[in-house]
DNA sequence: GGTTAGCACTCTGTGTGGTAGAGTGCTAGC
DNA sequence: GCTAGCACTCTACCACACAGAGTGCTAACC
């Protein structure tokens, strides 16, 4: 689609609109063409920039909010810059080697690293941020609890072997002790111990399995899987977030709408289950900027994402959400350093042979 | 304290300072004489009032922002109203068959019920509500795990009988192979299920019991049964919390350091971890204006709570979070009855012998 | 003593021009 | 294709005034 615009739109068209985004990113005011020749070496008058940006209007990369106001980005404008124009640095050494300190300083469990990542990046960013603790994509069954809580009600607590648990209650037609809970419980954890979400579906299926047990195994066996399927995609990773007030104090959520939109977002998360495991299984970072994914609920907001992690076995999701007015090329390098730097840790950490960890609900 | 002030506070004094608590809640203006005359029957002249109202402020209950404003209710003059003048009336008939009826359209789990009932409360409140899922208040060991890590490194999930789980690392001085943990846990598993968190303690203290099992096994038992304890005082309960919203616009609220006061409140949660555990074992409605018991970082903050559950078994936590002017006799009687309709519906719910669930993670 | 009418006084909020200046688009010339 | 110059537009700000909201005080009244 950019494409379309590409051709006619030169060299200095594009290092003008790198400009005013950088500008407008770190004053969020309009840019004025006089601002744009005196701040930077372009060789050419203002007018001449004028006529630029009344070409790059006419592309729909930036918008002026009143006549005599400068230009303002618009989402196709930094659609475009990230695409086509941003070259994200590294990080500069000395904030690296900050941030490895913070994380050396004391010896921490890896959903500790993950809230100081998250932490870590809402300040370096001067935006929100959202982490996830790592998790193994691919969870065995260590062990299962059946639990009698009331007629016809049992709840089923599971831990994988990595340490995540699960928990879901259960429905059945009749009502069961809790010793015969146990034992069924028992009988299967021994049968089932280390087994995949599949494994688990490939065994209920061998005819001999499931004789001369109680008659709710069958949908006891349907939740293990399933409850361990949402694991592996990570729909049921809890979200830690850090750094709200860094984005509701800037000046386009001030409007109450707006700051509900963004308080929803990382109040009832449901938006990220569609959109974090989607990532979790893709490299380097991802931008969403605006409602482009994410609908309504995300207007004037953009994401920064990427996942982390050491290759199938353990990986959790990291990243910054920021007004669309967001140094997006510092969001990248922030964001991919940090996610660089939480495998790099993991992986010195975590040698065992299955290498997982999940959330630590107690500390 | 406020018993110097009562003698020579008159009852129209205390009347005019009930209506200038009404009114400033509902409009968040100061209040003037002329306005409660011509509003409310006190059958004296604004000359009167006027009068009244440099005692009440000589006394501290009221201030004014600058002369020629109205009057505004002090921390003070809160504190004061709630304690002598209120009298929260139960909520409306038809409120409260709304709300009943929200819990019977679908049939919920527990935690689901505890996230509605947040989600009522910020929303009849006008303000943020959060709600602890319930958990029992003497959790016994039902099953706990060990599993290998890294070189020294073991993580131990505990599920207690009533579903809740924790999980905490452990670091031991030695490597030992997940065949060994497993073991070890097994010998402990048969030996401990079923014990509360004392009781494992006076077990680790039988001279016979610690024989001829791995050298790791009492910091494995201290783990487990602090662990068991911090279950029991809800200190690691999760908090669910909504409306935020409702408070950031409130417009003590709009400068950035409350704000950001208020966000940390809930993205962190510690605040509560002193508040929650003293709240449980306490009937009735806890209201706490201002900074009185959380310091700085609760400044022009209420809060009212309330425990509710089933008397030892089962119990959480829920109320609402507003500003100082907040309508308190409505969130009292709010409160008092959600805390009692969950208590009702935990009655009803859960009926076997150990009654109790703690949160669901996935469902 | 308590109550009240009346009034002077204070402070805020709002409106009104008026103006400086920021920024543009356009034109004409280089 | 670039630029100097200029007319035009719109905003932001300031100064000022002023209406009105609300008070405290005083003196009179019951």
């Amino acid at each position: 689609m950019e494409q379309l615009h590409d051709y006619n739109i030169s060299d200095r068209q594009r290092q003008i609109l790198s400009i005013i985004i950088e500008e407008y990113v770190s004053h969020a005011r309009p840019v004025a063409s006089e601002q744009i020749v005196s701040s930077y070496q372009l060789n050419v008058s203002s007018a001449t920039v004028r006529n630029d940006m009344a070409e790059l209007e006419r592309a729909g990369l930036i918008v002026q909010p009143h006549t005599s106001a400068g230009r303002v980005p618009s989402e196709r404008g930094y659609r475009y810059f990230v695409e086509n124009l941003m070259r994200p640095k590294a990080l500069p050494q000395d904030e690296q080697r900050k941030i490895r300190h913070q994380f050396h300083q004391v010896e921490m469990e890896a959903d500790e690293w993950v809230r100081l990542a998250a932490s870590i990046l809402s300040r370096t960013v001067h935006s929100a941020a959202l982490a996830t603790a790592p998790r193994s994509t691919a969870v065995r069954l260590k062990h299962f609890e059946l639990l009698a809580i009331s007629d016809s009600r049992i709840m089923l607590v599971l831990v994988g072997h990595d340490g995540t648990v699960a928990q879901q209650m259960l429905h059945v037609d009749q009502d069961w002790s809790q010793e015969e809970l146990s034992a069924l419980a028992n009988h299967l954890n021994a049968a089932l111990s280390g087994k995949t979400s599949t494994e688990i579906e490939a065994w209920v299926n061998e005819p001999d399995n499931l004789q001369s047990i109680l008659t709710i195994a069958p949908s006891v066996l349907v939740t293990l899987s399933t409850m361990l399927a949402k694991l592996e995609r990570h729909e049921t990773a809890e979200i830690y977030h850090e750094g709200l007030a860094n984005i509701l104090n800037q000046p386009e959520f001030r409007q109450p709408e707006r700051m509900q939109q963004i308080l929803d977002l990382f109040e009832h998360g449901h938006v990220w289950t569609s959109i974090i495991p989607s990532i979790i299984h893709r490299d380097g970072v991802q931008i969403i900027i605006g409602d482009e994914a994410m609908g309504e609920s995300m207007r004037a907001c953009s994401v920064v994402l990427a996942r982390y992690g050491l290759g199938e076995h353990l990986a959790g999701v990291l990243g910054v959400v920021g007004p669309t007015r967001m140094p997006y090329s510092r969001s990248v390098s922030s964001v991919r350093y940090m996610s660089q730097l939480l495998s790099d840790l993991l992986q010195k950490s975590y040698n065992s042979p299955f290498s997982g960890q999940g959330e630590t609900q107690s500390e």
